[in-house]
Parts: C-alpha cells; sequence; structure tokens
DNA sequence: GCACTTTGCTAACTAGAGCAAGCATAATGG
DNA sequence: CCATTATGCTTGCTCTAGTTAGCAAAGTGC
C-alpha cells in the first residue's frame, strides 16, 4: 500500500538512530523510555519494520522532535510543513461545531454541497 | 496514552461515518476512492479497527480533512494546542469561501444563524 | 585468568490490521 | 412477478507489527 517502502523506512531508521546516538541513549534506554521494546527498536533503526502512529508519537517524545518531522521522515506525511492552504473548509468547520446537532451539520451540509456542486441532485 | 482504545476507536468510527455520509458517498466510492477494501472501511466506522498512519492518511486525503483531524480522533495525537493556530468557525469558514456567492453566503449564514440560536426572531 | 554488565542483534511467537469472497436486505426496472 | 444492482455487513484468511527469551561480542573490575 506504500510507495516505496523500504526507502522510506531506511531514512526513518537512519535518523531514529542518528537522533538516539546524539542523545548518548543506549538501545534499551530509548526503548524503555519510549516504551516499546528493545529488539523491536533496534529492527526500527535497521529499516526492518514499519511503526505504527503511536510509536512514532512515543518516539518523537523520547527523542524531543516534532512528530511530524517523523511522519514526514517516514514517508507518512508529505513535505507540506503547514498544510492549511488546503482550504479551511467549510465542511470541516460544520463538523467540527459544538453547538450544532448531527441532524443540523447533515441539514447544513446538504445546502452547502448543494451550493457547490450545482450538479447535483435536489 | 491508548489506554481506553474502544473510546478512541467509537469516536473516530463516528467521525468517519458522519464525514462519508456528509459527502454523499458509499462504504464502496470512499474505499476505492481511499485505497481500502470495503469491508476494512466499515470495520473502521463501527470502530472493530485501529487503522495504521498511512490508512488514516488516505482516508484524511478522501474526505478532504486535515491529517491532525483524524489523527486527534483516533486518540493518538493529543489536542495539540501548539499550533492550534485557530478554530475554523462556521461563520469565518463561509465567508472565506471562496466557491459561494455572496447571496449563498448569506442563506447559509442564515440557515447556521437560525440552528446556533433558535431563540432568535424568524 | 574469570564473573558481571552492557551493547546490539536473532529467533520464535502472538495479536490484530487489512484483505477477498460472499451474504442479506432494499431499491430499481423489465 | 423476477433479475439486477447498490447498500452495509460477516466470515475466514494472510501477513506483519510488536513481543519475550536468549545470544555473541565488547567492555569493566577482581
Amino acid at each position: 500500500m506504500s510507495r516505496n517502502p523500504l526507502n522510506d523506512l531506511a531514512g526513518l531508521g537512519d535518523y531514529l538512530r542518528e537522533q538516539r546516538q546524539s542523545h548518548s541513549l543506549s538501545l534499551r534506554q530509548l526503548s524503555e523510555l519510549v516504551g516499546i521494546s528493545n529488539p523491536y527498536l533496534s529492527q526500527l533503526e535497521r529499516g526492518l519494520k514499519r511503526p505504527s502512529a503511536e510509536i512514532l508519537q512515543q518516539l518523537a517524545k523520547g527523542l524531543e522532535v516534532s512528530a511530524e518531522t517523523l511522519y514526514v521522515k517516514a514517508g507518512i506525511l508529505d513535505e507540506h510543513p503547514v498544510r492549511h492552504d488546503e482550504t479551511p473548509t467549510v465542511r470541516d468547520a460544520i463538523a467540527a461545531d459544538p453547538d450544532l446537532t448531527d441532524r443540523q451539520k447533515a441539514t447544513l451540509m446538504d445546502v452547502y454541497e448543494s451550493f457547490v456542486r450545482p450538479d447535483a441532485p435536489p
């Protein structure tokens, strides 16, 4: 499902090892700090395994780097540093609004859709 | 962190289904759009499975929401006060939407106001 | 020399993500 | 009527993320 798993994994692994060593931590120290097993961390650093989002999050904390950095290194997030140019969509705002019931959200969304996609069925 | 996976999963699932339906997509349509199987998407929406980072990323793209939103819903990322810049209010989002005419904006805003302030005069 | 620790790594296993195939229901239309 | 299609869901399966137990090599100190 991933485009180039090996490339991304190698890049992430190298970065992880680099960061760990520059913090003067052993595999076991970091693994315990992060809450994963040391063999698994070893495998991550050598690009043999693909960490989940949770693990990446923990690693980011342990290494004091931003989670986004690791996501990019892992090839999960694209390079876009800040992405909100994507459109601060009306859809998002409606969905996120705590003052609306689900039905109201759906209704409002329908109205919006009918405006944006005039070719849609009525 | 993920002490209560079921809660988080349920929240993510509800959000996913809500978003999919407000886009008028069937399970199969979205699953194909996103590149996953439809039974799996069904299971995600019912909170039975925990999607990987890659899948979350694909879902975010398909549903046109930010990946961060899904990470938060999945309980992977914390609310992230750091770059929480601004809460995209519905009013702001409507006003900023380039696909809406001024009349449409006004109409949509009226509907929204009527929902939020039900005591307001008609 | 020998015990002890610390290093990274391998091996074997378990749990669960994600899949293909197929099912039941409701809607459309011939 | 029945045939077809689209809907969401269930059933089994494969594969891999992540584990525990243990290994060999490279320090330390007695």
